[in-house]
DNA sequence: CTGAAAGCGCTTACAG
DNA sequence: CTGAAAGCGCTTACAG
């Protein structure tokens, strides 16, 4: 039974006591009697009443909620993400909306404007995908953004390292993976899948170069494939790289710049015979829940992305100004093996 | 530039107008002369002023935020009903947070007081999910929250039909499932997943055994395997199939009460060494982006999810109390093929 | 421990 | 077309 219409003024008249001291004991304060406590909590039950945070918010100016600006759901990554912020937020008593970079697009609305006039607690940013033509804009916006409400980006990129940040380990990532397939023999390593300008200064193509550095291999460019993180890019671009080399040039395995990109590579290979991972060892990267169902079930590194939201909201509601740098593991599967003699 | 701290009075004293008039101006009254309208304008773009959406609501009454409470979004089906909300949520000036089942579970927190506190303007709600002993809860709570505010249902089951609500047509795409695959031939068709005290009188479970009768085909209970829409249990229920009957009476295809069974279905067929779709058909439900990249490729029903979050978010808005049912969409690949004579 | 009063930043009749 | 004033439902000093 809730009750829409009773205020605080209800319950205080009907208690016989002020509406400050109403505000105290929902408030939970210290400094009223036992005996007027009770008398006014047995009134708020009675009535239902819950505080309009609404008004709570023009005055006290914390209104409890919590905004995100991701990029589509349809990458169960960001889904994630956003699901470990949400259940975190929740745990404080915090709200979590959602936001999408789509928005950002139209020139009609005004984000900023949406946004400042929510009068949000905070905002988390994922800047990883931000599309590069948006760069600029987009950064202005949070630094004024940021005048107004914290800021925590996911990702951590120039010019933003003034803002605190939660990021993946995106270089050691990769350069753990090339290691993880030169240490099974592989020496004709491909890549899949990123833009060529991105401005990560240890984004996976760095730690791609420095796999292939401790391993004493050549920087082959035809095997450096770019193109948006997507398993259609995955596909054509498979398609591109066996078309375009004599067989004895193919690489011996490729590694997916996301699950997406690894999921239409294992299906241009299926549709041209090449056996995975026998023939081909293919490697993701986001571990998504359908990873283990894929034919090979796929390799990929689980980067933990429900921890990633959650901490976030920890630092944006701690208010601590660092750059934490997320764990990540390799989850072997069958989708990679010692390359053939 | 955003500045956080100016108010409607900064506005209007800087303007030399009232505040009244400012506020006329913001909402885009129209009786306002056209040379104060200019004036309070440039007031505004110089200050970059944005109204705050707390006040607002405190006096108009008006969030212009919506809530949606859904089960857990690793099922990316519930992703895209959530991306699709927000969505339409936006074009109209929403903004959409999120609320979960899990959450309702814990007895420390009052989802109630959460919602209601936040004076939403309207809540979405997915019913489909709810776990049957938090029935009666969830129900008690819904219609006390109806009060507060207007709410509409994801699905449609007692004893809910007071509330509007946009539904899966559930029975008639297993009806046509069941059709599809009879046409192939088939005639020992499992289906697995889904529980059986089920309350939508036309869940998926009927439209399978309308399907059955459409082809005179007898009801093998063996054939019905209850048990969590999640790939665990299509793979367990697929070894239990498999392992507990001889052979000559396996199933010809089997059905997974949504895309996640179905994947679970197929790495249990391929450990078993059944050959998809050549020995045994198999089909899912929702169309999951990664279906069409399973081996096989996955036959499925697109359930426009998106759209589904969509229209819920139009009967939020339009006040409409109907009951909408949202069309869907059989789509062909690999997994499912005739049966062999 | 408790209350009267001001104030948060808007919208909304009501006058003019 | 414009403004003065009340009110939305709380919190927060300030007194006592």
């Amino acid at each position: 039974m809730i009750s829409e219409n009773v205020t605080i003024y209800d319950i205080a008249s009907e208690a016989g006591v002020s509406i400050a001291t109403v505000s105290r004991v929902l408030r939970g304060e210290t400094n009223v009697s036992e005996a007027t406590r009770e008398k006014v909590r047995k009134v708020i039950d009675r009535f239902n009443y819950t505080p309009s945070s609404i008004a709570r918010g023009l005055t006290s100016k914390i209104t409890h909620s919590l905004g995100i600006i991701l990029p589509k759901l349809l990458n169960p990554h960001y889904a994630m993400i956003f699901a470990g912020a949400q259940e975190e937020a929740r745990k404080f008593g915090y709200t979590m909306s959602l936001f999408s970079w789509a928005s950002l697009d139209t020139d009609a609305y005004n984000p900023a404007a949406m946004l400042t006039e929510r009068r949000l607690d905070g905002l988390i940013v994922c800047v990883e995908y931000v599309p590069p033509d948006h760069d600029e804009r987009v950064h202005e916006t949070l630094k004024a953004l940021q005048r107004a409400m914290p800021v925590v980006l996911i990702g951590c990129v120039p010019p933003w390292y003034d803002f605190p940040s939660v990021a993946y380990d995106n270089a050691s990532m990769m350069r753990a993976i090339v290691g993880y397939l030169t240490g099974m023999g592989h020496e004709r390593i491909a890549l899949i899948g990123g833009v060529e300008e991105d401005r990560d200064p240890r984004r996976r193509d760095v730690g791609y170069l420095e796999g292939l550095r401790d391993a004493k291999l050549p920087h082959i460019s035809s095997y450096r494939v770019y193109g948006r993180a997507t398993a259609e890019t995955g596909k054509e671009a498979t398609d591109e790289l066996l078309e375009s080399l004599k067989p004895e040039y193919w690489p011996t395995a490729i590694i997916g710049l996301n699950d997406l990109v690894a999921m239409g590579c294992l299906e241009s290979l299926r549709e041209h015979g090449i056996r995975v991972p026998d023939d081909m060892s293919v490697i993701g990267c986001d571990d998504l829940f359908c990873a283990p169902y894929l034919y090979p079930a796929l390799t990929s590194i689980n980067t933990h992305q429900q921890q990633t939201g959650a901490q976030a909201v920890e630092l944006l509601i701690s208010g601590e100004k660092k750059h934490e740098i997320m764990a990540w593991e390799l989850m072997e599967r069958a989708s990679c093996a010692p390359r053939k003699r």
